[in-house]
DNA sequence: CTGTTAGCGCATTCAC
DNA sequence: GTGAATGCGCTAACAG
């Protein structure tokens, strides 16, 4: 039993059958009478029968491998706990297809490298991250009807949403002059947030301060000593990312800002350092493993099911109203 | 030129030879003149040549999967920081071999696990955290060989080094009553930390107060509790993870007990949060990139290399020196 | 619905 | 050294 050397053929002449029959109740796919139905799945779990999952590939032309292909400018992007996160929640989301995942960078002007990848016949599909609408309309043709996108057009987080309810409460608690740390402009990703932040600030008749940041605390660093540099009145800032939120709470510590009480802080991610911060910073829920999981399926099943995920703001201390975060 | 179709046959004819001599230049082993060899490599070149990874894995009978299997009694540990960053790691350390990663979770108790993976054909290796001595000498025989361990016995971090260093910091600057938040006891990788602090407490002639953890931050504010209940007196918390000196650090500032003057604290594996806690949290780093890295070769490889790799302790605020970190 | 016949693309025996 | 044959294990066409 559990013998590894049982093949197809070994269930098929137990069963009775011919090796195609077998395979068809196997494969799933295919006509099989009950009779034989029964029969072959009987002697497959008699047998202990494994299906060969290179062979089961082979001959069906379907790759063995999904690449997360991240599209950033940063060599160390790969370390980002975004992709982290989102690589680990693919490779144990299709461990149940017996399919593992690549993980690869591609530099924003990524054409040469994605025909690359699309030579590879080992390729099942592909995960693209940080894309924006012209890269997708350019895509190598073995690769399309095989890829899913995170962000913006794929699977994505509802972040307009999210950091929309975040300003909304900083609204709320009277917080008049609010700046926000947005991702960078190249990706598609970081325009609902930048809308929701805009059409806020224009419906309370507040003024757009507006900056760009890359989801990295250094950059939230600097975004801060920035903002309170051009607009001194600022009372609260909003970053896109908990990382950088933590980066502005620095900056601002370190100018002798306090936070709440001068200026608000939000971030976004509710990532376990968020809770941890002091203060607790108000964040809104990403849920990435969901996301990556989702778009992983989506790119071997073909059909890229464009899913907005919800966020939920998270209001802790940071941007000064009553906390109310279990 | 980069045609997808162009296969082992038509390099072959282009070259004027067999397909059996373009296959053994192209797959690096086997004789082959130099007349040959030369003629193939051009004709590979110029057809644009991608060989066919699932064909060769078929033929050559190695699997096309690593998988990483972590051995943890927590159904969230795939969401663990080490984990995402270590499956990351391996997931683009092994993307040149276009070798994809698979990421699972088996119980303490995993020897059926176990050979349920064993019996999967498509797997090329395994990596298997969380062991311990006993799992490894009952791992079942076709996995033998295709496994590389991280932790003791295998590609590990040099923890005893790194928390032995804080702990002599700590002792040097006056702490005498220092508690340690091991590691659970079951985990082999645990041990070192816990024999480098008995014998630097022995050498000083100072108790051993030891509790056990489990990496997150909650066991760490439980631990913190627990210490301060049991030995008031302690002047120095160590814990062997950053998340877990974190929860240890908010445990102590909820009981109004000072950081770094009551009582200092250090972390282990230098993550982002460490720096950015309040005060800046002293740990110790912890390559584990790296360390994934060169588990997912050996596991090829067949042969693993035990190596240690070295921690750097980081003195910041926490630990009550004087910082000197860059 | 089922069995037979061909491959999938490459690596590896063997004789030469 | 080289080529012809065989097989990896399974799926997909095609007749029946």
């Amino acid at each position: 039993m559990l013998d590894v050397r049982v093949g197809l053929a070994d269930v098929a002449r137990r069963a009775g059958v011919s090796p195609a029959t077998a395979s068809r109740v196997l494969s799933g796919s295919g006509p099989a009478s009950a009779t034989s139905r029964a029969a072959v799945l009987d002697a497959a779990a008699e047998l202990g029968y494994q299906p060969h999952p290179v062979a089961r590939q082979l001959a069906r032309r379907s790759g063995t491998r999904v690449v997360f292909a991240v599209r950033d400018a940063r060599p160390d992007i790969l370390r980002d706990p975004f992709v982290t996160r989102a690589t680990a929640a693919m490779a144990a989301a299709l461990d149940p297809y017996q399919i593992g995942v690549s993980l690869r960078r591609v530099g924003l002007d990524c054409a040469a490298e994605l025909a690359e990848l699309a030579s590879d016949r080992g390729l099942a599909a592909m995960v693209l991250a940080g894309h924006d609408r012209e890269l997708l309309a350019h895509l190598p043709s073995r690769l399309r009807g095989r890829t899913a996108t995170i962000g913006t057009g794929g699977a994505d987080v509802d972040s307009a949403a999210g950091v929309g309810a975040l300003l909304a409460h900083l609204q709320a608690h009277g917080r008049r002059r609010i700046a926000l740390v947005a991702g960078p402009s190249w990706l598609a990703a970081s325009a609902p947030p930048v809308a929701a932040y805009r059409e806020l600030a224009r419906a309370a008749g507040q003024p757009v301060r507006l900056v760009r940041g890359d989801f990295t605390s250094a950059r939230g660093r600097a975004a801060a000593r920035s903002i309170m540099r051009r607009w001194p009145d600022t009372d609260a800032i909003a970053a896109v990312s908990d990382a950088t939120a933590l980066g502005v709470m620095q900056a601002l510590a370190a100018a002798g800002i306090r936070v709440p009480d001068d200026v608000a802080v939000t971030g976004f991610d509710d990532a376990p350092p968020a809770a941890a911060a002091h203060p607790a910073l108000s964040t809104a829920t990403h849920p990435v493993e969901e996301i990556a999981a989702a778009a992983a399926r989506a790119a071997l099943g073909g059909s890229p099911p464009v899913t907005l995920f919800p966020s939920k703001p998270r209001f802790r201390r940071t941007c000064g109203g009553s906390a109310s975060t279990p």
